[in-house]
RNA sequence: GGUCGCGUGGCCGAGCGGUUAGGCAGGGCUCUGCAAAAGCUCGUACAGCGGUUCAAAUCCGCUCGCGACCUCCA
């Protein structure tokens, strides 16, 4: 029986609480995704791995979940700071090709990436160009309730308007009035009203090559609309987990709930997540730092600050190794350590599996102890998502699973039924749930009966005490990254 | 200026009032033809200063340092 108690930090109310869908055993979980103008750079990787994890345990507790993530392929003209930028047609110029060539260029790359580091694909992947006349639609319910205006072909969304009848600012923790204070004055061209409002569709000239006819002119949908829509759209007016970025609390999850609000009277998310940044050398990754890695080179390593490459499977684990709550460092040390960590759990499961079950003589501690450590690593996961805990528990089973390759402790007295749950478990949590999966070359039979054939001939060398051969193919296969492990019921070979 | 968060042993990173986090690295031992792997084992810690408490890394206050958001960003 799986241990549905689980509770999620939720950020509107900055508690832990205990999750209940609405309407079990379904859930509802949506998340932003992309602009798709660039490949992914690791910082996006991270947060999509959060919520990848969120995905995976709850159809691992057996919910029914829809995973809502969408693809933002409409280049959203901003307006701050006198600039007129749309970076998907900006980027489009660039490499001289149409906005719909870029987006999906880069859309193709996201799923690369994600695919690498094997996450689950979302159930929906909606895109904001295949949803404009909702966001028209919305629009035009947030005008006919009065919390928007009409200026110039564009539209804006009336905060002043909006806070006589509702909050704002509430997820963010951002004070409506001093929020003004620190605003920049308004410029002379610009059109908002009052410099908190935002486009809720902004008029695109011809030079724009990605627009679409509206009520109000050519333009395109605000940026902040299509979540709102394709949310609702896809999961209710009212659903269960939204998930993205830190960086998008404010404005961009903000606008959201006021937008639904100013559109249909209600906000549409119980349970707001949000993931932290990660950072390189104590400041975020991000584009317009340029301080990103792309995955890309942390694979292969070809970047200035990394000295070798590292595997998606060795970085999914540096990654699980901090809670999606905490900022998390990337370095060369702790991707190295990572690295090392990923491999023997990897060979712990492996191990594991190629264990005999056999009847033990008596249930012992060490009975008890395998299963409380099982208990724990779901217990951890139960407390929003705890996987640097559940990997603490798992690495407790990897002490005992290695104590018993020898047979050196004849299973410590642990029953089959523990051993033929521990096998199930472990092999559950490190697969399925934190999606850490076997990268060992991946090869047809042929190198595993090759290394064998060696391995044996070694072992006859060995025998007849001609240590000269057994060192000199041990040394070799080193040279080739393979290392044979010698114990006591014979040899075994991993890839370094 | 406003909002929020962080500062833990050589490195990464959990913990959020009393009990071993964990990974990596380092020391010792066992096993081994030698080594590796594996097992056992050891060490060093909570930015600083005050306060609350029988008890604080954990709560409160101040100081110092760092970061995120307030503008496109996962």
């Amino acid at each position: 029986m799986k241990n549905k108690d689980l509770y999620i930090y939720n950020s509107l109310s900055r508690k832990k609480e205990k999750f209940e869908p609405l309407n079990p055993p379904f859930v509802g979980l949506y998340v932003c995704g992309p602009t798709v103008y660039s490949p992914p750079h690791l910082g996006n990787v991270r947060t999509f791995l959060s919520f990848d994890i969120v995905n995976r345990y709850l159809l691992y507790l057996g919910y029914k979940v829809r995973y809502v993530r969408n693809i933002t392929d409409v280049g959203h003209i901003t307006n701050s700071e006198g600039e007129d930028i749309d970076r998907i047609g900006e980027q489009a110029k660039k490499e001289n090709l149409e906005p719909m060539e870029i987006v999906q260029k880069y859309t193709l790359d996201f799923h690369e990436v994600t695919h690498i580091f094997n996450m689950l694909p979302p159930d929906i992947e909606p895109t904001a160009t295949g949803h404009v006349v909702e966001q028209i639609e919305m629009v035009q319910r947030i005008i006919d309730n009065g919390y928007a205006y009409v200026k110039n072909y564009s539209v804006y969304f009336d905060i002043p308007k909006f806070v006589k009848d509702h909050s704002y600012g509430e997820l963010s923790g951002q004070n409506i009035e001093e929020q003004l204070e620190g605003h920049r004055e308004l410029d002379a061209q610009n059109e908002k009203q009052d410099a908190r409002d935002f486009a809720i569709w902004k008029y695109a000239d011809k030079t724009h090559p990605m627009r679409w006819n509206s009520p109000w002119g050519e333009g395109v949908p605000g940026w902040h609309l299509e979540c709102s829509v394709m949310s609702t759209k896809y999961l209710g007016q009212k659903f269960d987990i939204h998930g993205g970025g830190m960086d998008l609390k404010f404005p961009h999850h903000e606008c959201e709930i006021a937008q639904s609000i100013g559109a249909d009277g209600s906000a549409p998310v119980r349970y707001w997540m949000h993931g932290n940044m990660l950072t390189m050398n104590g400041q975020k990754m991000s584009k317009s730092l340029g301080n990103s890695v792309l995955p890309r080179e942390l694979i292969t390593g070809d970047h200035d600050l990394l000295e070798q490459g590292y595997s998606p499977m060795s970085i999914r684990f540096f990654m699980l190794q901090a809670h999606y709550t905490s900022t998390l460092d990337l370095s060369n040390e702790a991707l190295k350590a990572a690295e090392k960590g990923y491999k023997r759990l990897m060979e712990a499961l492996k191990t594991l599996e190629n264990l005999d079950l056999r009847e033990a003589k008596s249930l012992s501690d060490a009975d008890q102890k395998v299963n409380d450590s099982i208990d724990m690593a779901f217990a951890e996961l139960n407390d929003d998502f705890n996987t640097p805990k559940a990997l603490a528990r798992l690495f407790e089973l990897v002490t005992v699973i290695n104590s018993y390759k020898d047979k050196r402790e004849e299973y410590a007295g642990v029953s089959k039924a523990t051993m033929e749950r521990l096998q199930k478990d472990f092999r559950d949590l490190v697969i399925d749930i934190l999606g850490l999966q076997e990268e060992t070359a991946g090869e047809d039979g042929t190198m595993d009966g090759l290394m064998q054939l060696i391995i044996d001939i070694r072992q006859n060398a060995r025998t007849n005490k001609d240590w000269t051969t057994s060192d000199l193919i041990r040394d070799k296969l080193n040279e080739l990254e393979l290392q044979l492990k010698d114990g006591k019921d014979g040899t075994t070979w991993t890839k370094l």
